[in-house]
DNA sequence: CTCTCCCT
């Protein structure tokens, strides 16, 4: 190593006691020919800190640094100060570290430790990193969202611009292929670690259980964990570390395990992320009694506890899952994966060999799912579209992916910053994206600090940002819930500032969150646009939060204070008993979106009348017209913010198009059948719809039921000018409308081929019923009023007309299109039939030439 | 019955 390099003798020393140190010679080979390596070993071997300083020397740095990439801020806090002091230096020398807020940076710096969010920022700035001459993945396996943006931009930017940029990915346990594959079949080096054995024993609950997709059934896990704990409480000796999905079951379980606890006099120590700094310590601190850790997944990968000897794990996990479908997040609870069990089960042999619980069975171990689903797929997408956006790229599917981001929620966040002003219809930022990309915020969250500063209003916007993108500073109370008061958050903050330490106990504030939010206030500030002068703008919060949550715009249902209709469309409560619940409006930024209902954590009060004045452009008024009871059109005016209704008012006038629209809409639901149809104007359709299948080239109309509906505004429409009520449909003359439809020559055409009436040989005029699908027409008629005449008559000279010959007493004798036939063959055997029946009528033996009759014969002389 | 991180 060079002499450059201070103290290296020393590091290296360190450096080759580390269970990674043999794979060192084969890594500094291996970059020397491929810019891009994948390194493979287990947790404890060294790799973050041992590998880095080892590549100080290499020739292709030439000079520049090395970025180390730490997934969370202590990690690359700790990294840093590790390799530092291996130099004997203070850590912003040789070595420094960038997270937010804070930074050890000097001219002398070759490594750069920085959070993952950093690279990001540090590529939009200089694309070709100019500085940089490695760049390293630790904990790849994690597929953060931001690790895997940073990937892909590094890889766009490799390729382009600085082929000779050694990427180096360090993951404990990944599947490698797609890895590989990604990175053109880069190299794989595998190293080994250093931990202890850790003796797995498998306690499955009853086999129903097992199914890989049961609901997940809160009082059975804790039951099953309870007992589980109490077990292995009582098998194995050292502190215990449990992992339940989430609070609600910590709880449960700690209540649970009170009498244990006090009979062995043990520790109960609950470790989840709302949990103040010094209960978290408390938590992870070693004592002299014995300690049951009850801890949600915060201990798989962010937290270590020293002295766990034993690990239960009840095999489920509660991540978030953007929906897109409502642009919100939902909490689900789902089994742990292969590699997360792997992964708590390795913290049971950090200082000895352990030993670890599953609750499930062996056999079902194979069904759970291989990793943890990435980040990627299941993340509100709206800042890494924002990043895309800035770098060039309008389709995600122009980079190399692992995991592609998902269209649907791609989709989505693209429309949200459409809707911010961020980019415009072609998908290229705006000014105003541009400003959002800078900020290291959400872009709604940015939205609304460039939107306060411009109000005159930086310093709330700073808070209400800095609040919404941090941990709350309200605790939850031991055993009730927390009010969703955005204005409680505040008062906490504003105690904090002023030191009142009273006031922000009784608020059950939490000091080190409040400590965070100040900060990161703070630097908001700095960033924030010089506030310009809006003397009369004063603001309420709810108002402020609109801009940039205006689908979070919410609205009290009658039914129950608690229950909210958001702008969305979407319904939310609040907890039972909030101060909040019962007011009129509120804007909830933080919401579960839950199954059917979400769940509101955090929200603000605005009155109707900050919305009318401050943000009157999300309120739509548009005249709607509804059917009353009696089935007539009444017109109200309404204003809505989204699915919200805030007002409706009467209108005595009704606009006579949409009136007739709202008509022909609802004939188009109701069917024709609603139209006053009698006989003449259903005959007159069929005929007009016969002779159109009859003479196709023709040009006859077309009046077919699905037709006529399609083409209501045309022949219609006309008739229903200020129609206002069903009824009134009752009065339209439909066989006028109908021939209305044809011109004059058509109509006597029509009358000439398809003859309503049609005269027998009695005499008589009888009508002829036609049918849509071209049948032949009906022709009822009496037998005898047929004497005389050969043939069958003919409509539209060729369709012989379909006869119901009836007997004297109208009872039907034959159905028959051929009456010469008839005349033939069927007549002489009826012919008795009726002599007998009717014996005082004439029956001729030639009917053919027999004079017609419709009335009885004359007695014999 | 609220997961956990992260942002010049």
């Amino acid at each position: 190593m060079a002499a450059s390099t201070p103290n290296m003798s020393k590091a290296q020393q360190q450096i080759g006691r580390l269970p990674i140190a043999p794979i060192i010679p084969d890594l500094l080979a291996t970059l020397a020919l491929h810019p891009r390596v994948i390194v493979s070993a287990p947790p404890g071997s060294g790799k973050t800190t041992g590998l880095p300083l080892c590549l100080l020397d290499a020739p292709w740095l030439a000079g520049r640094r090395i970025l180390l990439l730490e997934p969370r801020r202590l990690a690359a806090r700790m990294a840093a100060n590790w390799m530092a002091s291996l130099l004997d230096e203070p850590v912003g020398q040789t070595v420094g570290y960038r997270i937010r807020l804070e930074k050890k940076i000097s001219s002398a710096t070759r490594i750069e430790v920085v959070t993952e969010g950093i690279l990001t920022r540090m590529l939009q700035d200089d694309p070709s990193l100019a500085q940089i001459g490695a760049v390293i993945f630790d904990e790849f396996h994690e597929r953060s969202i931001h690790a895997d943006l940073a990937l892909a931009l590094c890889l766009d930017m490799s390729e382009s611009l600085r082929e000779d940029l050694r990427i180096l990915i360090m993951s404990a346990t990944l599947e490698l292929d797609p890895l590989h594959r990604l990175l053109d079949e880069a190299p794989l080096i595998c190293g080994q670690g250093e931990s202890y054995p850790v003796a797995l024993r498998y306690l499955p609950p009853a086999l129903t259980r097992q199914q890989p997709n049961h609901l997940y059934d809160f009082q059975h896990t804790v039951r099953i964990t309870t007992a589980a704990v109490i077990q292995a409480f009582n098998e194995q000796g050292g502190d215990l570390l449990v992992f339940l999905p989430g609070i609600g079951e910590i709880k449960a379980v700690a209540d649970r395990l009170g009498v244990l606890a006090q009979e062995q006099n043990c520790l109960i120590r609950p470790l989840y992320g709302d949990l103040s700094g010094s209960l978290q310590d408390e938590a992870i601190r070693p004592g002299r009694q014995r300690r049951i850790v009850l801890a949600t997944s915060i201990a798989e990968t962010s937290l270590t506890i020293e002295g766990i000897t034993t690990v239960v794990d009840a095999g489920y996990r509660r991540s978030p899952r953007f929906d897109p479908n409502c642009g919100m997040t939902r909490l689900i609870t789902e089994r742990v994966s292969q590699a997360g069990a792997k992964q708590r089960a390795g913290r049971a042999g950090r200082l000895g060999p352990g030993i670890c619980y599953r609750l499930w069975a062996e056999a079902f171990h194979q069904t759970l799912p291989p990793h943890n689903r990435p980040e990627i797929l299941e993340a509100d997408l709206c800042r890494l579209a924002l990043e895309l956006c800035q770098w060039g790229v309008k389709d995600p599917s122009e980079l190399a992916w692992l995991d592609l981001p998902p269209a649907g929620p791609y989709a989505q966040a693209i429309t949200l910053l459409h809707d911010l002003g961020a980019v415009d219809g072609n998908g290229s930022l705006t000014p105003h994206g541009q400003k959002l990309a800078t900020l290291p915020l959400h872009p709604r969250l940015g939205h609304l600090l460039l939107i306060g500063a411009e109000l005159g209003q930086l310093d709330a916007a700073c808070d209400l940002a800095a609040l919404l993108s941090e941990r709350d500073p309200i605790l939850p109370a031991p055993h009730g819930e927390r009010s969703a008061d955005l204005e409680l958050r505040f008062m906490a903050l504003a105690a904090f500032r002023q030191g009142r330490q009273g006031e922000l106990r009784s608020l059950n504030g939490d000091l080190s969150s409040c400590r965070r939010i100040d900060q990161v206030s703070k630097r908001l500030h700095q960033l924030g646009n010089q506030p310009k002068k809006h003397p009369n703008a004063s603001f309420g919060l709810g108002s402020l939060l609109v801009y940039a949550y205006p689908d979070r715009v919410a609205n009290c249902r009658p039914d129950s204070p608690e229950r909210y209709l958001l702008a969305g469309g979407r319904g939310a409560r609040l907890a039972i008993g909030d101060p909040l619940a019962g007011l009129a409006f509120i804007v909830a930024p933080i919401i579960d979106a839950g199954h059917r209902e979400g769940r509101i954590f955090l929200a603000a009060e605005i009155t109707l009348k900050e919305l009318r004045d401050l943000h009157h452009q999300l309120i739509s008024s548009h005249s709607k017209l509804y059917w009353d009871e009696r089935d007539c059109l009444v017109s109200r005016k309404e204003e809505r913010i989204g699915a919200i209704v805030l007002s409706t008012t009467p209108q005595a006038v009704l606009e006579p198009n949409l009136m007739l629209q709202a008509l022909l809409t609802r004939i188009r639901k109701e069917g024709l059948s609603i139209l006053p149809w009698d006989r003449k104007a259903r005959n007159f359709q069929a005929r007009i719809n016969s002779l159109r299948c009859w003479q196709p080239e023709a040009g006859w109309p077309d009046l077919f039921e699905a037709t006529l509906l399609e083409n209501l505004e045309d022949w219609l429409a006309p008739y229903l000018n200020n129609l206002l009520c069903l009824s009134q449909l009752a009065s339209l003359n439909l066989l006028a409308i109908l021939e209305a439809g044809l011109s004059w020559e058509q109509r006597n055409l029509a009358a000439q081929l398809t003859p309503v009436q049609i005269t027998v040989p009695s005499g008589t005029r009888h009508p002829l019923e036609y049918t849509d699908d071209g049948r032949s027409p009906i022709l009822s008629v009496r037998l005898q009023e047929m004497f005389g005449l050969e043939d069958t008559p003919l409509v539209c000279n060729r369709i012989p007309v379909l006869l119901h010959l009836l007997s004297p007493a109208s009872r039907p004798v034959q159905v028959t299109s051929d009456l010469r036939g008839f005349w033939d063959t069927t007549y002489p055997l009826v012919k008795k039939e009726l002599q007998g029946r009717y014996p005082r009528h004439h029956w001729p033996g030639d009917p053919r030439t027999a004079p017609p009759t419709a009335r009885i014969k004359k007695k014999k002389n």
